[in-house]
DNA sequence: AACATAATGTTCGAAAACGAACAGTTAAAT
DNA sequence: ATTTAACTGTTCGTTTTCGAACATTATGTT
């Protein structure tokens, strides 16, 4: 993957099947069409990708496995530090570099591949095991708390990419709301 | 010129000097740092150009050749015309296409290749033509009043450039101040 | 002035991307 | 039900781009 052609022809297409998800549906784009606006011949598109719900599926797993290592990486600190430098800005401000590209496929929903039920599922995994290190509010169902945890998480997370910017007064939110699920909501 | 890796090699080199023209000059800028960040092989750059100076003299050809067929399509309507819809509008709205990088050029005054000053050079034999046809103020000289009007349009381009949009109200000055060349100023 | 370092411009065999053609499939339109 | 048109995926000979190497010419430092 030394070869700038490689990149080049990779970035060209991705960009193309980006921009053109913005204008219609994954299955109303042709791989003809990808061709034609990143200027590629069908050829080299199939010498890279087997069909388009390949390219898609790549596209999918990059930025999941990028929203896993830093999910996984940061999630201690996020959730469980009061430490303002430490918040979830850590896992937000390395995103917005793909801001654009990430937006799209968050809004994309093609069976098994679906960037937004990814990162649902990764957040889960890590909520279900963070909430086995603290104690809990009684009564309330375990696997509530996991999905409400995630989901108060994630739509900062939407909406941090989706304006381009963190906002520290939904940060402090976010802590003040999932600290509710913690007993005592002491930390620690 | 049907290849599309001709098409696609041209405007990553193109890009990629505009680009860098927003962060060092002209005579910083060398073949390799185009190459890098256009992702071309220095072989391939030097099988399209012959060297940096070629490179920027094509662009700069380019929107000087486009503003001479615009600018004298329009010239009589936009100077002539009481018309709204024959105003200056008619030039600028077309140049606004390539905004980003006309916007680049004209701030670069490298010997031979000023895109600023091949403008003004059209407008003023423009000027020179279009005042041969009306009778002008007396009293004042005729390459001064060459000057002024081609510096009050080339002004107002250069702004509607700048802020990627018209201005009525600018427009309508431009008209006014025009109009105080010509004797009696009155129109035909 | 001597030196190292960087930029220029050229060459050439290897790798990638190209266009065009092809058969097979899907989907509308008649 | 049949035709038409579009899309898919593959093949192959041609063209372009690549990387690496090279000699040459600035550029600038001690």
């Amino acid at each position: 993957m030394l070869d700038k052609r490689k990149i080049k022809t990779r970035r060209d297409i991705e960009q193309a099947l980006l921009t053109l998800l913005t204008k219609k549906s994954f299955r109303q784009i042709t791989v003809n069409d990808i061709c034609e606006r990143s200027l590629t011949s069908r050829s080299t598109f199939y010498d890279h990708y087997d069909d388009k719900y390949d390219l898609l599926n790549r596209l999918v797993d990059r930025y999941t496995q990028e929203f896993k290592v830093l999910a996984s990486e940061k999630f201690n600190q996020v959730v469980f530090s009061d430490d303002q430098r430490f918040a979830i800005s850590q896992i937000t401000n390395p995103l917005l570099e793909d801001r654009e590209a990430i937006n799209v496929l968050l809004n994309i929903h093609e069976d098994q591949m679906d960037l937004f039920r990814n990162w649902q599922n990764i957040l889960i995994g890590l909520w279900s095991h963070g909430l086995d290190q603290v104690n809990i509010v009684e009564d309330v169902p375990k696997d509530y708390l996991i999905k409400v945890n995630t989901d108060i998480v994630l739509d900062y997370l939407i909406w941090s990419l989706d304006h381009n910017r963190g906002n520290q007064d939904a940060v402090n939110l976010v802590r003040k709301m999932v600290v509710q699920t913690f007993k005592g909501n002491g930390i620690n």
